[in-house]
RNA sequence: GCGGGCGUAGCUCAGCUGGUUAGAGCGCCGCCCUGUCACGGCGGAGGUCGCGAGUUCAAAUCUCGUCGCUCGCGCCA
């Protein structure tokens, strides 16, 4: 017999019964009745019951091993007595009679309980993360990681996309976040920076002639996280040589859509797939207030300066934005008249929560507009309002007034808290039960810095303007649209691509026009500039957020809800003790001298 | 860098406007129990109330500071 398992714990049916089997695992329950003692015993697969029956010489051997540890049992596999069947596990109707016993791993008291949820905290977790991760929930969010990249290779490989692996240490690049860095030993002073996507190798590869190439890509950021923000990450980075943009999403969309159709019900809850149309980065901004709109949620915005601005119009606080070059933006919340004073006052604290002033309203009932400012708007203006936004009897509409960047950002927000608002089963409550993507087109290439007033990037700076040499010439910079793209689904953003510039000379104009010289093009992108010097091919791709696929797939809140391992909110990893002190020999081979700001040596001198 | 929330037993939490010896559930330890599957019963151990200062006759409770965690803003082409 091998020395420690015949079986799995997932594996044992009636038609064992009878055999010598041999099982390893956890102790996951013990349940001692004095005479009879039950273990429920766990691997990754599943659990069996086991018994050590009365008398038996094991029973004290038992009664010392805590839950959690390893062990493995040799037994015969017994149907169970009638009425003690148990029809909600697989391996339900029968169960192990111990008759050998070996401890492989025997386990100290336990901080938190794997057996089952006792609500521990996120740092106790990530502490002991080898516990947190035998609970079934992180078995299941783990196993579907593995699941989903492993059909993601599948899919690219079935539409001939060959799989490349890029450095990790690399060069740091001016543009975007911030670069990890790695210090050089061999050459004092200088150091490598860990990718924040593997861009320039994919497009170099395409100079290269691999036409299709892909990558689960590390990608590493040093920016302050968020519940869906890491330090690394991994995306499905794509790139295609001869596309136009519709080719890279006709055939991306495929592999994504068949993903999640392929696991839409992991939650327990079936999913819908839908695919919207294709919405302009304005547009979105207008219509939702955000470039990575929540498409369940049905209401839009829709611009009604013009109604405040109207002579007959005396609400004096948007006239004075307006005056100044604000917007009042306005939401159509359908059928709300008959909501409680309650749910307007806790849009409006809200609203002064997120440092507006308020959320101001008018509602529509009994044939005229009601609300703190209906009466600064005559039944005139009241009406072109219900024409603009459609709303009707019985509706009501929100206001936001700020200059035009803050005014569509907060009623984004105003959006979405709007429809967080709504009672559950109300017509414009957010749908469920759905995955809604869309791709958000047309983005603008640059984007002038209200503080600074300068001209930037406004993404990717790789990305091939529109209208070409053409459009960078003769086009104001702000009205110049890259074929620069992103993928939505539920309020996330889970794609972001580019059919890319490929032409050295636009890409130096287009750097140009964003403030740098060519000698910082040179310095920084020299490698794929040159590269673009000996035929380089047109060519796009994109990148897909996994570890955001997988929280949607798994309806968690948390991307550490879908890492096997992973970092706290501050970058620390409190099992591994990273990031840590390194000694001072490592220091001088790296010939770097520690700057340390006042606070923190004294902190450690304490 | 900034703002909100939290910090009490190994874990999750309760402890109201200050007032005897700071509680509960789970876990742990001991005893009892032949069929449970979140087994059950009885008993027990376990606390610098994050830390520091202040107010007070009296502080887990009020005030200030500080540290930690978490969510968000800034940031993230």
């Amino acid at each position: 017999m091998h020395p420690y398992r015949t079986h799995t714990c997932a594996e044992l049916r009636q038609d064992h019964v009878d055999q010598s089997v041999k099982l390893s695992g956890w102790i996951h329950r013990k349940r001692d009745h004095g005479g009879v003692l039950f273990i429920d015993l766990r691997d990754t697969h599943g659990l069996t019951q086991c018994v050590v029956d009365e008398g038996s010489p094991l029973l004290a051997q038992f009664e010392n091993i805590r839950t959690e540890s390893v062990v493995t049992v040799t037994g015969t596999v017994r149907t169970r007595p009638g009425e003690t069947q148990n029809a909600n596990m697989p391996t339900g109707d029968i169960e192990l009679y111990i008759e050998a016993l070996d401890v492989q791993g025997a386990a100290e008291v336990i901080p938190f309980q794997v057996a089952e949820d006792d609500g521990v905290g996120e740092e106790m977790r990530l502490k002991y993360r080898y516990l947190d991760l035998r609970r079934e929930k992180m078995q299941k969010n783990i196993r579907l990681r593995n699941d989903v990249i492993f059909e993601m290779r599948k899919r690219m490989r079935a539409q001939d996309f060959q799989e490349f692996q890029t450095p990790i240490l690399t060069a740091s690049s001016p543009e975007g976040a911030r670069d990890y860095l790695v210090p050089s030993r061999l050459h004092a002073g200088k150091f490598y920076a860990l990718p924040q996507a593997p861009q320039q190798f994919k497009q170099m590869l395409m100079v290269s002639g691999f036409d299709k190439y892909f990558q689960i890509a590390p990608c590493f950021r040093d920016e302050d996280g968020r519940a869906d923000r890491l330090a690394e990450f991994y995306q499905l980075d794509i790139e295609m040589s001869f596309v136009t943009q519709e080719d890279v999403f006709n055939t991306i969309q495929p592999v994504i859509e068949g993903i999640f159709e392929q696991f839409n019900d992991f939650t327990g809850t079936p999913h819908k797939i839908e695919w919207g149309e294709h919405i302009r980065y304005e547009d979105a901004m207008l219509k939702y207030g955000s470039d990575k709109p929540d498409l369940r949620n049905p209401l839009e915005i829709v611009d009604v300066t013009e109604v405040f601005a109207r002579d007959d119009v005396e609400f004096k606080a948007f006239k004075g934005t307006i005056e100044k070059g604000g917007v009042v933006r306005a939401i159509r919340a359908p059928k709300v008249s008959d909501q409680s004073r309650k749910f307007f006052d806790k849009l409006n604290s809200w609203a002064q929560s997120e440092g507006a002033p308020g959320l101001g309203y008018v509602v529509f009932k009994d044939g005229e507009g009601a609300g703190p400012i209906a009466k600064f708007i005559p039944a005139a203006a009241q009406e072109e309002l219900k024409k603009i936004s459609g709303a009707e009897e019985g509706d009501a509409v929100f206001f936001i007034c700020n200059k035009e960047k803050p005014a569509a950002k907060f009623a984004g927000l105003a959006r979405d808290a709007i429809c967080s608002a709504l009672p559950e089963g109300h017509e414009a409550a957010r749908e469920k039960g759905v995955f809604k993507f869309a791709w958000i087109i047309d983005f603008p290439m640059y984007e002038r810095d209200e503080h600074t007033g300068e001209v930037d990037f406004s993404h990717n700076p790789f990305s091939m303007p529109q209208g070409g040499m053409d459009d960078l010439e003769n086009k104001d910079p702000e009205a110049i649209y890259a074929f620069q793209y992103d993928a939505i689904c539920n309020g996330f953003e889970l794609c972001s691509g580019a059919i890319r510039n490929h032409k050295a000379d636009i890409m130096e104009k287009a750097f140009s026009i964003a403030g740098y010289d060519k000698s910082v093009l040179e310095d920084k992108f020299g490698g794929m500039l040159n590269a673009f010097q000996y035929g380089a091919p047109p060519h796009g791709g994109c990148a897909f957020g996994i570890d955001r696929i997988i929280m949607l797939l798994a309806d968690e809140p948390n991307l550490r809800e879908v890492y096997a391992f992973v970092m706290n909110g501050q970058y620390e990893d409190q099992m591994m003790s990273a990031p840590s002190d390194i000694t001072p020999e490592q220091l001088k081979d790296l010939h770097i001298k520690l700057d340390m700001p006042k606070a923190k040596i004294k902190e450690q001198a304490a």
